[in-house]
DNA sequence: AATGAATGAGAATTCATTCAT
DNA sequence: AATGAATGAATTCTCATTCAT
């Protein structure tokens, strides 16, 4: 019932879904889903808990614990791109529909990503540790990186699985829009750490 | 008219603004609003393609051509984070609310997001050719790799916006993000275009 | 079962009562209530005769029998309104909701009431006799006036259980409340009888 | 609009009549009917009011002002009747819907209904000044007369509104009605004035 | 003797859309 | 050039009622 409403959610979004179709796919009766699922903003919330609940659980799992910052970044993204591509319903009721809902729902969603978003910026401050940097980057802009980090790598899970339109070349695998954001951010990142930042001029 | 329907899709998102408040908003009666654009979706569409050229207007104003390909980055990521900042409904209807309503519309804000995502593929081709890159950068993973910036630049956008959560802090200022987005991505390019790239281990 | 019947259809009325509700105010589950009682209509059916039952069999037992008229019709107005006063949802019910509840049940507790209505035209004729009346009073008229003590003890009884709204003020008791009507009725009867009646003009 | 409301709520009670059934007898559209009175609610307030205005007004308008006080009950009861026979749906819906239907409406009618009553009570109290009354009548003894005749009045009213079942006899006319209260209630009341009351025996 | 699980039918309410003017 | 008035078609939600056990 839960898997019907991720599925028409993902497809119409949180208003044109209508509890009609939701009891349709589900194959039950209005009504049932009424008993369990006390009305649509409930039936919402528990999808947007589930869901989310899941996505946490599928990277925790893939984290290798204990190993070097890099490689935890690392095996994290590849569990969230692995996740995003086998449930893309699943990522689209969370980064599309739940972000753009309003209140109820983006709280919960929030909580969510601060989640992930907090697992980062720890590792980001480990590997500024690792690195033995001896320029203190402030905790603003770490929160700023990481978010930057979280923010690339939500947009490319949703390119990954939107890419479907060039029919010919294949979506890229999660290992590889992993190993993309990879390079894109951690080498950047560590010259970062070493005092090696990008300068505007004067404007 | 459009400015309403602008504000109100962006408060209410679009399924839930309805004409009538939008005409109420523009101070006008709905018939009119019916007169001048026909329905609700092509209201919609309307307000997408002004506001997607505007964006791309006033990035492409922003950025100082003939430059360095990171002084090229770094004026349109100021334009891009000027405008976001500014135009905070235009910014909330084509990156929350155009991109979640189907069909008709994802493809409209797909396009003027190609359009970005192309200019800054061009750069980072083109920071490769300064570099004098010895190694051949595949298509593909300069498309991902802007794909990620793009995304990086979408995201922290939307945080600046909505971090009005702490009352305390201002939120940061195009300058400043623009900044953090620089540090975070231009070094880790600079360092892959000659050829030192994070790889994993065998997984 | 049919307790549970009473307080709810009291509390809410017969439509707004749901078998629901009333299944768990008694206690059980609702198929066990269809089983008993095949129909919610049944099932009102049923609570209005057993409350009209009550309420007839309350007044029959107040009367003293082989007394005068106006010893019977005190006692019976003291049982009506100690009745009504000790069950106040039994009274609601077959005052407020079962009159108002469209065909199946007007005709029941119009029933009830015309057995009320006969015991007073009764009374009023014997006291007729009693008095040694000369005029003839026509049977309609008797009726009438049976009506008109009778309605205005309805009233009397709904304003009893009521005004709890001054809440300095207790309700009063049913002895007063019968006294009232007495006063109010029985003098201007016996005046009646002896041919002192009350004559408007010509309009 | 209003009239097909009262028509409806008096036929079917204010929980069964569907708006769409109003919408119908009235002919127009039922978001029409939602247009101009915004709720179910709203709506039947509004008949309330309405109908309790016009009979207020039809009894006021029915008063002989300036008369002796039975000359002023006598014409104001003859327009009450005449307006309840005139108007069946309408006191069916003041009498019998609005005041079983919980609190926003309860109070609009009580409200209605004390105003008659204080009429009442006013001619009461002039009959005794007029009657050069020894015997101050406590002022809670007056209100339950009043109430017992206003509740004596409704009453008559639903029933020669009712009592169509008989279809061989006419309803009784309003005048009759009237001239069966006055009889009922006049006498009696007048001598209560002047002392003779009736009184029970030790119980 | 009793119930957990399920539903068909209908209720109030809203909204995009259109005429007649 | 502009609108007041009106509606068909949904949408969310509730409820009396029934099986299978």
């Amino acid at each position: 019932m839960l898997d019907a409403a991720v599925a028409t959610f993902a497809r119409r979004g949180y208003r044109a879904a209508s509890m009609d179709e939701i009891a349709e796919v589900a194959g039950v009766s209005k009504p049932l889903v009424y008993l369990y699922l006390n009305s649509k903003e409930e039936l919402f919330s528990a999808v947007i808990r589930r869901e989310s609940a899941a996505l946490v659980a599928a990277v925790r799992a893939a984290v290798e614990p204990g190993g070097a910052a890099d490689r935890q970044l690392w095996s994290g993204l590849k569990g969230f791109f692995t996740y995003t591509a086998e449930h893309p319903d699943s990522w689209a009721v969370l980064h599309q529909q739940a972000r753009t809902q309003g209140e109820p729902f983006v709280r919960e969603v929030a909580a969510m990503r601060a989640g992930l978003t907090d697992f980062v910026t720890g590792l980001i401050a480990a590997a500024a540790r690792e690195a033995g940097c001896d320029t203190e980057l402030a905790e603003r802009e770490v929160a700023g990186l990481a978010h930057a980090l979280v923010g690339a790598a939500e947009s490319l899970a949703e390119w990954a699985n939107t890419a479907t339109a060039g029919p010919a070349t294949a979506p890229p695998s999660a290992r590889e829009t992993a190993a993309t954001l990879m390079n894109f951010a951690w080498t950047g990142l560590g010259r970062l750490m070493v005092g090696d930042r990008w300068t505007p001029g004067e404007n």
